[in-house]
DNA sequence: TTAATAGCGCAACAGGGTTGCGCTAGACTG
DNA sequence: CAGTCTAGCGCAACCCTGTTGCGCTATTAA
């Protein structure tokens, strides 16, 4: 790919570099199709090595979305707390409206975000793990934090909680409303799965933003009660 | 399983059974296992029959969990809408409580709810998922009259997200609350993963009362301003 | 008792991830 | 510049799981 005949890594900047263009490469197919549909051959043959040396590079193909999600972390993280941080007058609506704005313009790290506990997690070493993990905590702690500076009256935990939910709903949002062509087209057919046809963007921002304003003290059932 | 010599089902009648008990043997080993662990070979020796003959009662491996997804539907709705319908006081912080309750004690259930978008309403044909959808659709509307009939104020929309985001906050911390035994240890020995460990049951009714609440007409950003 | 039907096991196949072997590109030495 | 050593890479084999075609024979009906 970079040049005509493949050259072989052997300083560590030109290993890294080669890590660097498997994610890419991987990146690139999981953006144009799903990631379930890639194979460790198609993501070989984009960046111009055989498939039995990327396992090299990463102990497993796991491993090499694992590490696309932990990069997908360290993207969204600081562009939300931007948002955050650049909302002048932040209500509950407009915090909410950041998140699901900056998640549904991230197709596919939607995706990664669904099959990381499912799937990611799984074929992997421990080590591994702890290095997501510890990625994704630090990202999720900065979040909170922006997220409390928008609105101080939001607890600690409910803000964990809401940032989780994001996560949560953004990657089952994206998986319902990115079905097979086929399975697309029955939706559009039947009138009695209408609600099959997810709108991600509006949805996750009317749920979070209700989720944030009984989030907020002071509605212990008051408004509800009997 | 059945007999000392294994018999072969030829009327309709023994056909369902033997339906049936594939899926019960696939039910049990899920709820032992995880879905991702369970093979067609595994299935097959649970029955008592080669893993060719599964595939001629289920077009895939992947229906045969849709199908238990389908009937861990039809058992958890009606469940679901008693509780909701004996609760006298009924408030977000009960009927979110009931929501909490009802999944949490379903395990595999919540395990299937994780898998259907992502996995198995992949690899099966489109009837399949029709099927499947009607009737996850008939159970989900079930659920929502009976959540308006417990909080009357709850508008439709927002009672249908509301049961929306209780299944997939209970797939996704289902799939987060078991992980790997390695993971785990991992989890419980480094002070900074803490909240990876969550606990399914109260994490969720937390999550839906706020939501709950702050879905009651007269919330318009209204109590968080400014 | 015999003939027809069709459920099932077997064994082969397909396609994905993973591993071991050996070649040779590429860097280092004198 | 030539020789040597190292290690990155392709190849091919391997494993495991889902899927398919073939043929046997249990089962049922005549």
């Amino acid at each position: 790919m970079t040049s005509t005949t493949f050259q072989r890594a052997r300083s560590a900047e030109a290993k890294q570099a080669r890590e660097q263009a498997i994610l890419d490469a991987a990146r690139r197919l999981a953006t144009e199709r799903g990631i379930r549909e890639i194979t460790l051959t198609d993501i070989a043959e984009a960046v111009g090595m055989h498939k039995s040396a990327l396992l090299r590079y990463f102990e497993t193909r796991e491993e090499i979305f694992l590490r696309l999600t932990a990069d997908g972390w360290r993207e969204w993280g600081p562009v939300l707390r931007s948002e955050l941080a650049h909302d002048d007058v932040p209500t509950p609506s407009s915090v909410a409206a950041a998140y699901a704005r900056t998640l549904a313009a991230r197709g596919p790290f939607c995706d990664l975000l669904a099959q990381a506990p499912l799937n990611l997690e799984r074929n992997v070493s421990v080590e591994a793990v702890r290095a997501f993990k510890l990625v994704t905590h630090e990202e999720l702690d900065g979040i909170v934090a922006a997220t409390r500076a928008a609105l101080p009256d939001l607890p600690e935990k409910a803000a964990v909680d809401v940032v989780a939910t994001a996560v949560a709903l953004a990657g089952a949002f994206w998986q319902i409303a990115t079905p097979g062509e086929d399975v697309l087209a029955l939706y559009r057919s039947d009138p009695r799965l209408g609600h099959a046809l997810v709108d991600v963007e509006p949805r996750l921002a009317g749920i979070l933003a209700r989720l944030l304003r009984g989030s907020m003290p002071g509605h212990d059932d008051g408004p509800a009660g009997g």
